[in-house]
DNA sequence: CGTGTGCTTGATTACTCTCAACATCGGTGG
DNA sequence: CCACCGATGTTGAGAGTAATCAAGCACACG
């Protein structure tokens, strides 16, 4: 299914923002499109690195799967994200869907040539390779953060500033596009801790749960606060 | 003070190695050699991003303070490595010299030029940034391994393998680039509960202690086992 | 010497994990 | 329609580990 840019979400945004028209048009050439369902999973760890993706739209976890059986997520992929392995022949993570998602595919040496001939993308590549970079980093530091509330809080309002389209204010109420074994997963923690700890943001009134996976920031003040 | 590649340690590793001789010839020119003490500081958080880097020998570390003043590593920087923000005007990290270390020092402005003018140097760089991006999910997949002891005996076994020059296999006995302190930042841990892991290790015969920094690594497969 | 830094060790506290039970919801099949 | 089941989430009691608080040791340096 070929590419159709002109209504793509993510054009002025992902690595092939950096494109002309007509490079673009040839690098559309190029890639074609493929859905997920929540729970699709789009590589498994120690699969061949032949394809790579640009996230249109929906939500992706990188993640790693220890010797107990315990996922740890390493990443979400946002919209205009970019995955895959470019430089190793092999996929290192599980990228599996969180939510109904929509993506470019390419095959990786279509790619690698389209870097090749097309310098603006490689910068762009590597701005966003950069960007990740800092993000996983955070994410360190994150890690490093005393007590679960805090991680909590902290994933509550990265998550409710994804939820809103325009990156300047979050969203107050949302769904949480993770389960808490997801959260767990992302944070380090067990879900019985996840748990307790959004409890406890609810009685301390906080948030407020809105059903299941609803959430209402209602003193946003105090969660920044309890982030950090 | 003008580069000298002839007998660079890094020229086939670092970035610049994607280069010919004569791109090679005109980076250096405009680049400058810089000597680190242990200690010394080559960034802090916050500075203008007017430079970047390659390391050519030493080690560095890229570290973020929280507001109790509390150190937190986000990743070592080996030789060959990069440092520097190319696409933010801010460095957001303090980077620091663990030990005596050199470096090829360039105006950031002059190398994002050379970038343009190079391709290779872009797709050399984004190869090393994607490195890093794995280098640095696998130290959040280590945040998630359970146990003190767990989390010790991988940074052994990694500081090991970085002690011997060739990757392939690693030393039996070195010396601790890194203090307590910075150990445990490292690996978000105390400094208490790092000394205790590593007389628990000796207590153990899975290592021997051969100075105040100095490691033998007497039982190799023990390690392994606990570093899981 | 005295001082400071890095390291070790001990006692206590606090937090999260573990194990276990129970609630809720959707789907399935008798 | 109802009983059952699996997945998800909540809550509780207890155990275990690392943080904290507090000394003390070794060594380098002025």
């Amino acid at each position: 299914m070929k590419l159709h840019c002109d209504t793509c979400p993510v054009r002025d945004s992902a690595a092939c923002s950096a494109l002309d028209e007509e490079q673009r048009e040839e690098l559309a050439r190029l890639g074609s499109h493929r859905t997920l369902e929540r729970g699709e999973v789009l590589f498994h760890a120690g699969d061949e690195a032949d394809v790579c993706a640009t996230l249109n739209s929906g939500l992706l976890k990188i993640a790693h799967v220890d010797a107990d059986g315990n996922e740890r997520i390493l990443s979400l992929v946002h919209p205009a994200g970019f995955v895959g392995e470019m430089f190793a022949p092999v996929e290192k993570h599980d990228i599996v869907a969180l939510t109904a998602s929509r993506l470019c595919l390419f095959d990786r040496r279509d790619y690698e040539r389209a870097i090749e001939r097309f310098p603006a993308l490689a910068r762009a590549l590597l701005r966003r390779s950069s960007q990740d970079l800092f993000e996983a980093r955070e994410q360190i530091a994150l890690d490093a953060r005393k007590g679960a509330g805090a991680k909590i809080a902290n994933l509550i309002r990265s998550l409710a500033r994804a939820a809103s389209q325009s990156p300047c204010h979050s969203a107050g109420e949302f769904d949480l596009p993770l389960t808490r074994g997801e959260m767990a997963g992302l944070l380090g923690l067990t879900i019985e801790t996840v748990s307790r700890q959004l409890t406890r943001l609810e009685k301390d009134g906080v948030i407020a749960k809105t059903g299941p996976r609803g959430i209402r920031i209602t003193d946003p003040a105090r969660l920044a606060a309890l982030a950090g």
